[in-house]
DNA sequence: TCTTGTATAATTGTATACAATAGCTCCTGT
DNA sequence: ACAGGAGCTATTGTATACAATTATACAAGA
């Protein structure tokens, strides 16, 4: 399972067109094609064996992603993303995943409860031995949970579209086993916040959680934004 | 001036798919195609005097604003807002709204101060007059300014975003004069703590502007929502 | 009457041909 | 030397032809 498969299937999944989408997402997403690359459309399709009609279809809603720019009459750009852009994001973020957590409290069914429960606990494992990549896991689940179980699509989607600039931001910058193991401590609060059904205390966390993963990384100047603002 | 020329224009205004992308969403906007309309690509097409392409990449494009949704080999119809989806709109627009005028606070300019300023008293005559057209177009000046003055590209989109959504639910809802000289008020409010550079009093106002709105549309039980859950 | 199969039409999906634009090379004149 | 322009090339923008899919109408059979 790769790491950015959570992001919602906006396309049509078994199209040409869906298949370039999802193709060229995951290509910007995984660094393929770096910043500011510019991306052809026949050679795009030329590599996936199409022609250019289904790829400039996948290029306007790529554009609509946020994950390229284009230029009329002169051609399709991977975006950049700047230091002011991740502050940003996890601003926004911050405030949107304590009001998912909040609603959350209030609509997560067992189940989900229980997943989160789960989830909370392995990650303290992987989390113990250093295991990164299962801890990128995890932690997109854990999210993802709250933002299904917060009973918003309005704010499910709009969360999920975040979702791709974190794959970008992580990109960016080292995570620490320290912090894996805080965030997981972080996890484990919200969680209990959660089934204690304290949506304030929740919210709180989950606003807290945001806050401190963006500390951290300014705090050990992480970083490797090159991009200039325009 | 209509009253949805705020929304960014992320396409090229001069394409044929750029012009098409704007007319489709002011028609979808204004009413002229009625939600779960289903539009078809050659009609379309015809009535702007263009072939299929860039009707289909302008579909592609509205299909990720939201205001239309593509079902794969069938068609594009005009998506419909729930009574919850309002609510949820409300919700996240509070938020983020008192956000944005947190940060305008900090980063407004003089000019956009004064603009503010004129903003609000022009719109005390209209609201006193009940000229709700024009109190509908400063009240989108009003917000518009302050997305612009919070120096955040991200939250400047995602509000922008929201606003196609704001044009759409006024359409299902009525305002009434003592709406409009109530909002007024708030909008004085918040120009009045942005000015004495208090942020946390706009934040707090402009959160409670949204709410108060939301509200007050619910008191009235104003809602003429029939489309149902999904 | 209801179901089901089939032919037909309507519509979307994709490929390709052609038009328009931008960028580049290289030539020319001063 | 160098500014400027003609012409070529590469690339995007649009129209159209064809393929695939879906909807509709209608008839046959239970």
């Amino acid at each position: 399972m790769s790491s950015y498969d959570l992001k919602k299937e906006v396309t049509d999944k078994y199209s040409l067109r869906g298949r370039v989408f999802n193709r060229l997402r995951e290509d910007i997403l995984s660094g393929k094609y770096k910043e500011n690359e510019e991306l052809k459309e026949v050679a795009i399709g030329e590599e996936l064996g199409v022609s250019r009609t289904p790829v400039r279809e996948a290029f306007r809603q790529l554009e609509l992603e946020g994950l390229i720019q284009i230029v009329p009459n002169k051609g399709a750009y991977v975006t950049g993303i700047t230091a002011k852009d991740v502050k940003d994001i996890y601003m926004i973020r911050s405030s949107l995943e304590g009001m998912c957590a909040r609603l959350a409290t209030e609509n997560i069914t067992l189940e989900q409860l229980e997943e989160l429960e789960e989830n909370v606990y392995l990650a303290s494992f992987h989390a113990s031995k250093g295991h990164m990549e299962q801890m990128t896991e995890l932690d997109n689940r854990f999210h993802h949970i709250l933002y299904e179980a917060c009973n918003s699509k309005m704010l499910e989607n709009l969360l999920q579209d975040f979702h791709q600039y974190v794959i970008r931001i992580r990109k960016k910058t080292l995570s620490t086993k320290e912090r894996g193991i805080a965030s997981n401590e972080e996890h484990r609060q919200i969680m209990e916040a959660i089934k204690a059904k304290n949506p304030q205390e929740a919210e709180r966390l989950a606003t807290l959680h945001m806050n401190n993963a963006y500390d951290n990384m300014v705090k050990n100047g992480l970083y490797d934004i090159y991009k200039k603002e325009d």
